[in-house]
DNA sequence: GAGATATATCGGCTTTTCTCGATATATCTA
DNA sequence: TAGATATATCGAGAAAAGCCGATATATCTC
């Protein structure tokens, strides 16, 4: 992925909320404890949490996993979303190296 | 300087490539050298480097001056930028532990 | 198969960013 | 002071991003 896509997909203050979010999703996201978290959270709960609309929402998911930044996984009609916690890992690393 | 503006600054492929240059200006800019780098690179070499208009490069570097990622000296009537390596620590940093 | 639910995609309107040319400001030099 | 040079700021048109409602797709349940 690009650098720079990497930064426009930061560039949101949403998209950093769902990220913090996804960050502890137990304490973000009590709603959805029956489930568990071991694939992340489903698009539904965020889009609650993020007081925008559905649609708004699942492209902003989009955006982020096209950045690397985020991974999903499709279980029966939910999406769910969780942190690519190696590409932030990278990400820091390049700054300091490279950026 | 909030988060999203840091991030806002880094989305654009110009302004990274500036960040780039004056990581190396002697490599960089070798029609400087007889001014030294001590205090950074002037607005002129930048914008010959960059290939845009010198209005288009003096509002990116005050862009990436009010995220904090670069600092200015004026002398005469230059204006020398450099980058600020703190910022990029810190920023790094923050990847790491915040976001 | 029909309806319900979750997510993704599309079309469009609004706001922001990109980038330019023109102009303003500051400094230097003659 | 006049002109030259360097940089900053302004105004505007084009492109991209933000965000919505409507619709499409996929899965579940009956």
């Amino acid at each position: 992925m690009e650098q720079v896509e990497i930064f426009k997909a930061l560039s949101n203050k949403t998209r950093l909320n769902i990220l913090a979010w996804l960050k502890e999703p137990e304490d973000s996201f009590p709603g959805q404890k029956e489930f568990g978290f071991e694939h992340g959270v489903c698009v539904g709960q965020i889009q609650q949490k993020a007081g925008l609309t559905q649609s708004t929402v699942s492209e902003y998911l989009t955006t982020l996993q096209r950045a690397g930044l985020v991974k999903s996984t499709r279980l029966g009609q939910w999406t769910y979303y969780r942190r690519n916690e190696e590409a932030f890992a990278a990400l820091s690393q390049l700054i300091q190296s490279e950026l």
